[in-house]
DNA sequence: CGCATGTTTGACTCGAATCAACCACAGTGG
DNA sequence: CCACTGTGGTTGATTCGAGTCAAACATGCG
């Protein structure tokens, strides 16, 4: 891979404490690569090869069954995907494929498990990586089976708007089809749920929201740490 | 603890390849406690004090957000839960109750995580274990929003069989308010969805049932091993 | 027996999906 | 420059799945 892109990798939590030589080894037995737009990398039910890491544009995590189809995550840089099938090396659940020209380093399942059992930092910032996304998925099925559809949306758009600095506006990061997906609605739902979020000082323009009366959503969103805060 | 629940411990997957020292030393620092039915053990948002192992009867995982209250998962013998919050040091995402008489050991979060630290073995464990935990909830985010209802109960009742022999009958391992709330939806729907199911072959009995039509049952509910194998 | 709990049924309401049409806009090519 | 087209988004009408409320029913227990 490109040394540029060596500094950027290592600072990854997931790789930040390890030992210079595990990273070597891994960095040794890593691809890079870029792929266009809307390329499916990985399809649910596949054996899991690679570990992936974002380190441009973006990725969707999706999933199949019964004719339907959901998203399940949006992958930033820099994060990465599908790190519980390696472990486990069992077969990847969800499918995943780029939103946007991306770069991606794959890191074969092999090398990454062998790292994990020779570097006990290593191991330990894989312990705080898989924790943090069973709790990040907890908070997901907890949103999807506690709230309504209007609910969600508005803890959302707190959030984003939190995320973006809090003054008031806040841009959507995808397209609106791709956030109803996420949010566990249809496109359409999604724009009535907009429509009823009007009276509470939401107004949309493209991919532009305006929060113009923060407490009145707060009020309906009824946000809750332990769904929304990313953090914890 | 007492001395002949030791190798019930030691044999939980979690506990198996750690070293005998770190054994002890988590033991050494562990409190046995039986708790009646129905007591909350824990509550969501609390600090992570303790890792709990289920030894004897069961604990529900539920979880409460505007004003509504959803079951995420049961815990059988022998069981942990809320692992993820102790190894990240954050508050619980979900609360916990008995659902029969219990005998729980609990494990102070500060010396688990020092067994971690310490223990090669026992940190590998800790990774499969969370990388199951991690895949489990990823199943249940994906059936439930890829599954209508009635698909979700027409799946659990065949998961359910094939755990109990697959000989044509099932006893429900709980009650069904308790069964709805795991499968997303209210027991008056959960009723409605039995009878949605009789001209498939299910006929219900109290907490019996039997499917009189195994072909026509999987044509409806289509089980998909991505979302219903427990194993991988 | 009387009472409590859990379950079922029925009538109704509500949230959300579906189907279809329409609109806005960007990109293309005449 | 303007029609043509494809895409993403919105709107309306309708259907459907699911929740709510209320009542009936079953079961088990003191």
């Amino acid at each position: 891979m490109r040394s540029a892109d060596l500094p950027e990798v290592r600072s990854l939590h997931l790789f930040q404490t390890m030992k210079e030589e595990t990273f070597d080894s891994i960095v040794k037995a890593a691809y890079f690569q870029t792929f266009p737009d809307h390329v499916v990398l990985i399809e649910e039910g596949e054996p899991a090869d690679f570990l992936y890491v974002v380190i441009e544009g973006r990725v969707e995590l999706f999933a199949h069954a019964n004719g339907r189809e959901t998203s399940l995550a949006m992958v930033s840089p820099i994060g990465t995907f599908i790190l519980a099938a390696v472990l486990k090396d069992a077969p990847y659940l969800m499918s995943a494929r780029t939103c946007q020209r991306s770069r991606i380093l794959m890191i074969p399942a092999e090398d990454l498990r062998a790292a994990v059992d020779q570097d006990k930092a290593f191991a330990a910032a894989i312990i705080r990586e898989l924790a943090s996304c069973y709790r990040a998925v907890v908070k997901d099925h907890k949103s999807l089976k506690l709230r309504t559809g209007v609910e969600r949306l508005a803890n959302r758009l707190l959030r984003y708007h939190h995320d973006q600095g809090g003054n008031g506006s806040l841009s959507l990061p995808y397209d609106k089809r791709t956030l109803a997906s996420l949010l566990g609605m249809t496109p359409e739902n999604l724009s009535r749920a907009f429509n009823t979020l009007k009276p509470y000082g939401v107004t949309v323009d493209g991919g532009t929201v305006r929060l113009h009366d923060l407490v009145a959503l707060e009020t309906l969103a009824k946000p809750n740490s332990l769904i929304d805060d990313r953090r914890i």
